[in-house]
RNA sequence: GGUCUGGUAGUUCAGUUGGUUAGAAUAUCUGCCUGUCACGCAGGGGGUCGCGGGUUCGAGUCCCGUCCAGACCGCCA
């Protein structure tokens, strides 16, 4: 038996218990006559005492060789403590050792081990084994599976099961960029590793497993951000026999279960707003809804005037800051800067000061009098004491630009508070997207969504207005997740083919297998899937999604720690009928 | 593919206009210390200034190239 105990339990309650004990050094403090050392594992810390008198000045020699993050076991008496430490939970107790082991010496880690350490993110990830003996790491691991273990008990109480589906398929074009497997039985062919097992749930929902669900790993090859990995988990769901509400409703349960089983918070039912007004309002398909700073179109109030700027813009769009009007000209004139940067983009920026007594001052005085301003406080619902922020030109690229800067300005006005959660639904997506590139439509969610029946005259007239079943969930500005009605017949789904530009050839090539399904019975069917690192990461009130991974890659898609991806032999490439064109 | 920021001791960083032997903190090592818990005190060791080239009497510092890391844009059906 390595441990009778872990190092996180025992209390007052345990004094004079005879006790074994294993663990981690965590630190050694030596007074000359007496030295405690911290025991560490999973579970907490606890002070270990060595000390002549007590026990014998043989041991006390012996554990002067201790150094950090050398693994030991020892066996002692639990005893209480000359002074204790109120910052511990087993701060009223240390163990008098009697005997010890060293079951594994340490090299000196290259950083501290503590919850502020002095290592960078390089070297933590290049020594990710001891950065999990960290508390924040360890205890992000340890949220991540909470989370994981609430979403598999509501959806098996909901009556899913829970179904793996391959990871080793076929490329197809649409997407993403697919990583690819050479087979080396079948020279010459490759297998691709999922973007998302979409075809295969739907197959299953031909299957007759009418609530399926999978947390599952995802692979895309593109390029990564701190909340993007190239692997990464999902959600993965898919129902029969449901419409649109019923999956809002079940998926809006689990995100409430999820938020009161590990955050102890309890929401209300979900707002619902649809992507046109998502993007009127917000600027955005995922707005913050934590904070309101709703966009105001002010073309109707301030076109009338001799304002060239404004009056050849498609869009003249505004925003209320609070408690704005504080901001000294400088401070502005650094804001109107930070619009113009190239990742916003904006050519310029109007502003207008609301007083406190009531009255405007605006960097376009010239053109506008006070009641038109005043109509601009309307539009926006600025109050005194606000600053206006106006942004005009072609209405998608203001949108964007404007809420960049919505959101700059809640983050510098900390209305961004992490433990703080609001979730809406944005439905009502467009089934296609143009895409200046190829020149041509491309499906906004992906092939399968299923338009809306009364949308449908518009495919051959306006394609860009066509509205799908789709939706996305969306906390705190962030899609945590996406799904829509899929298409369960074969002739919908080869119009669909046909007007994403797929010959009837290419759409039997890649997808013949779930049209030819669709003809055995499909049933009407459709899904979601969340991003469950996202979503984790998000609950967890963080940023970055690195640390609720255990070994995450870097900004490059390396894995710094085992050094991935590497070369392969020769011999290696043989087999695999591969040749390398190196440049 | 692009923009920006960075790379100096094991680690995190400072380093002035280009000028003597490149510093601090922390880690590490040695000694001391009768209740520590960020222990304390005294002392020691520790550097290819990412790499290559250039300018210069002289480069951590300036220039060019390159590699690596991070954030963002493109990309992510």
């Amino acid at each position: 038996m390595y441990r009778s105990h872990n190092c996180g339990v025992l209390r007052a309650s345990d004094i004079d218990k005879k006790v074994t004990l294993a663990g981690w050094v965590q630190k050694s403090r030596d007074k000359g006559f007496i030295i405690w050392v911290d025991l560490r594992d999973r579970y907490g810390v606890t002070q270990l005492v060595f000390d002549e008198e007590r026990t014998s000045k043989a041991l006390l020699e012996q554990a002067r060789e201790l150094g950090r993050e050398f693994v030991i076991q020892v066996t002692g008496t639990v005893v209480e403590r000359d002074s204790k430490n109120p910052n511990m939970d087993t701060g009223d107790i240390e163990i008098l050792v009697s005997e010890f082991t060293i079951l594994n010496a340490a090299l000196t880690p290259p950083f501290t081990i503590e919850d502020t350490t002095d290592g960078g993110e390089d070297i933590r990830m290049k020594y990710r084994y001891l950065d999990i003996r960290r508390n924040p790491v360890k205890n992000s691991l340890i949220f991540r599976h909470q989370v994981g273990m609430q979403v598999r008990n509501y959806l098996s109480t909901e009556g899913f099961i829970e179904v793996e589906t391959p990871y080793l398929i076929k490329s197809t074009p649409e997407g993403a960029r697919d990583f690819v497997v050479p087979s080396r039985m079948n020279e010459g062919q490759f297998y691709a590793l999922p973007q998302s097992p979409q075809t295969f749930k739907q197959l299953l929902m031909v299957g007759g497993m009418d609530k399926y669900f999978q947390i599952v790993k995802c692979f895309r090859d593109e390029d990564l951000r701190a909340d993007r990995q190239p692997e990464f988990t999902q959600i993965d769901c898919e129902m029969a026999f449901v419409e649109q509400e019923d999956i809002l409703n079940i998926f809006e349960g689990l995100t409430r279960h999820l938020l009161q089983e590990v955050k102890n918070v309890t929401l209300g039912d979900f707002p619902r707003i649809t992507y046109a007004e998502a993007m009127q309002k917000y600027g955005n398909d995922k707005p913050d809804i934590r904070f309101g700073m709703e966009f105001g179109e002010l073309n109707a109030v301030t076109q009338h005037k001799e304002f060239k700027v404004f009056n050849s813009a498609e869009l003249v769009v505004g925003i209320a800051v609070p408690g704005g009007n504080a901001y000294t000209r400088k401070e502005i004139d650094k804001l109107i800067d930070w619009v113009r940067r190239p990742q916003v983009g904006a050519l310029g920026m109007v502003y207008a000061r609301c007083n406190d007594d009531g009255s405007y001052k605006s960097s376009v005085d010239k053109f506008y009098d006070q009641e038109d301003l005043a109509k601009w406080a309307e539009v926006t619902g600025a109050k005194p004491g606000d600053l206006i922020c106006v942004l005009s030109g072609d209405t998608l690229k203001v949108r964007t630009q404007l809420s960049a800067l919505r959101m700059e300005l809640a983050e510098r006005l900390g209305l961004r508070n992490p433990e703080e959660f609001a979730p809406l639904w944005v439905v009502d997506f467009p089934l296609l997207e143009w895409d200046e590139e190829t020149e041509r439509y491309h499906a906004m969610h992906h092939p399968f969504t299923s338009p809306k029946p009364e949308d449908l005259p518009l495919l051959e007239t306006k394609p860009g207005e066509v509205r799908a079943n789709a939706y996305d969930l969306v906390l705190n500005g962030n899609e945590i997740g996406g799904g829509s009605i899929r298409i369960h017949d074969k002739e919908t789904q080869a119009l669909m083919f046909d007007y994403l530009g797929f010959t009837p050839e290419e759409a039997r090539e890649q997808f013949g297998f779930l049209m030819d399904a669709f003809q055995y019975g499909a049933p009407p069917h459709g899904g979601i899937a969340f991003g469950f690192d996202r979503l984790v990461a998000i609950l967890g009130g963080q940023e970055t999604i690195r640390d609720f991974i255990a070994f995450p890659k870097n900004n490059s898609g390396r894995d710094v720690m085992i050094d991935a991806p590497a070369d392969l032999d020769t011999a290696q490439l043989k087999e695999l009928s591969l040749k390398l064109d190196r440049q």
